[in-house]
DNA sequence: ATTCCGGTTGCATACCTATGCAGTTTGACC
DNA sequence: GGTCAAACTGCATAGGTATGCAACCGGAAT
């Protein structure tokens, strides 16, 4: 209702020029102590904040970083949004949040959109970024850092779990438990982290004289990833274990196999899946998975968006963050070396 | 690294003044076709996009809306938190997100940098509003709206569920299945929607000629409410069903029944949840629960918030959903009527 | 007392866009 | 061709803050 109070507001009830009360609320400028308190005192009383819009405007910086996130129902990514606004948050960065699907065009709308609002930082998790748009946010001077992608265009920061090493550590496991003929139900084979697991998948099986009895592209659907199970389960020679892309799918496929099928989880067939997302440790799935470590992953895309925003020409980094697989109770275990 | 930009480039470009730019870029301002086409043309070939943040010091609208949230481990908050930013997407606003736990320090404190952004209004899911607060922010103009709670307070848009029909309804079922010994796993007592969700049981069960055979604060946290069942289920007289404040919860206390506890559900004890997550509809769970319509309710309240941004005045709404009872498998059934 | 210096303060300007006002063009109509 | 309204355009300013520069003050050293 009554207009906004602005710093001029403030100088005048403390008999002091704007330039003093601008520098009271801006850490590191020169004021006396006296200044400080009679400003501060006034600005309580009339009930002042600097306006971050039009600081922003002089400082080139908003303080405002946009996250842009393809979907919400994985609860990785839930939980990821939750730690990385708590941890931006404590740097005195915000997240401005956009949901893109995974077209294209959608994309590059989100993006234009975004740098509308002047963000700092961009952040995309699980989104594939077209390299002409890269391309202008370099130009425009905003740093991107891409959460759970490694991508291939230049500039763009990436932080991801170590998944080649990760489908191979789950080949391991699972050839030592003595399976035989071992499948996957892959992430969406249009994204990196879908493509590198099942890669490091093959690898380690052909590692242990083992190659992928079958695959399936589950494209990081539940339902998908069902019919896929369908389908295996359904071949003359069905697979004795299945490697599922990520815990969402491999949840879907326990429940189709053991209630729709029929079939024992982990007595006819094993089930390992990939993230660790909290549901995966409940009882009801007790899923042997690759904990992508969430915590460290968060931390490290933050400090990389920060250290390329202070230093615009600090070195694009790739970092991959490696994790212990979870032996729990849905995939038959190796026999106890004697 | 080149510099910014502006609606004066692209004026020289153009040779326009930077008047006409600026209504170019502004809907439903008067500017003849060719003006519009040389400027666009000259907006294009330079990459130029309006500033939004400098647009807003004008306007005083900064198409930015705040959200308070506390946590988004309960999937029906993540859930709302992408339905949000997709129906605040199509009408032009955004979604600037805060993490608030549920200290009232921390509360305030974020409403506070909230402000600073100048958002347009505020949504808070789960969040209680110091009255205080609540009145600052009606003195700035900004508009509150708030998310699956009630509240107290003057000003305050409320959309929830019709938690104490909710609970009602849930208590006639359970009475109808011929249960004897309802008890009730409540949400947290501090929180209105915890709160009406057991007087509603309670009135339902007194209703139907029973009372609540015993209840305990699960504080919404699965830890506590894997506490209380196991204490519920010890009582010399055990429960043979049990109501919980929400899914979240629900899920846990199923696992803990079966999976600890070695009883079944629903045989030795009926579980009733409540939200209708996702997860809830999933064959381990098969969760009989009280949907919250989120797409309604999200629908709901992205109307009010914009109902008051564009009209400061228009009267504050307490809106409530109703949802149906989706009838699975984790509580016995009402006999069939001959 | 003079000099000099570090610490403070105010003045004026810049950041980028929207908009009221006045001036100009356009086009239709007599 | 002249009149008038309507449509368009440019000028100048506002919106709230940060910051370079110059002026100022106080004190320490000489």
């Amino acid at each position: 209702m009554n207009r906004k109070i602005t710093s001029m507001d403030v100088a005048a009830k403390a008999g002091v020029s704007q330039s003093a009360v601008s520098r009271v609320f801006t850490p590191g400028s020169s004021v006396s102590e006296k200044m400080a308190r009679k400003v501060r005192d006034a600005a309580e009383e009339l009930g002042y904040r600097p306006n971050v819009l039009a600081r922003s405007l002089i400082t080139g910086s908003s303080r405002i970083i946009g996250l842009v996130v393809a979907y919400l129902d994985n609860p990785f990514y839930a939980d990821a949004l939750q730690k990385l606004s708590e941890a931006l948050d404590q740097e005195g960065y915000h997240l401005l949040v956009f949901m893109a699907g995974n077209t294209q065009g959608d994309v590059d709308h989100v993006i234009e959109s975004l740098m509308d609002y002047q963000v700092d930082g961009i952040i995309t998790a699980s989104i594939n970024l077209s390299g002409e748009l890269a391309e202008r946010c370099a130009r425009a001077g905003i740093p991107v850092v891409c959460f759970n992608r490694s991508v291939i265009g230049e500039g763009l920061s990436a932080i991801s779990s170590a998944n080649r090493a990760g489908g191979a550590k789950i080949a391991a496991f699972l050839a030592a438990g003595g399976h035989q003929r071992c499948a996957h139900i892959s992430g969406w084979q249009g994204s990196s982290t879908g493509r590198e697991r099942a890669e490091g998948f093959a690898e380690g099986l052909s590692e242990a004289g083992l190659e992928v009895h079958a695959q399936i592209d589950g494209m990081f659907d539940r339902d998908t990833a069902m019919n896929a199970a369908q389908t295996l389960m359904q071949m003359s020679e069905p697979p004795d274990a299945i490697f599922v892309g990520n815990d969402h799918m491999a949840m879907a496929v326990m429940d189709h196999l053991r209630f729709v099928m029929g079939l024992s989880v982990p007595n006819d067939v094993s089930v390992v899946g990939y993230d660790d997302v909290p549901m995966a440790a409940w009882p009801s799935y007790d899923l042997t998975t690759l904990r992508q470590p969430a915590r460290r992953m968060v931390d490290a895309t933050v400090q990389e968006i920060l250290t390329r925003i202070t230093t615009p020409d600090a070195p694009v980094r790739r970092i991959e963050i490696d994790g212990p697989l979870l032996v729990r109770g849905s995939a038959r275990l190796p026999k106890e070396a004697p």
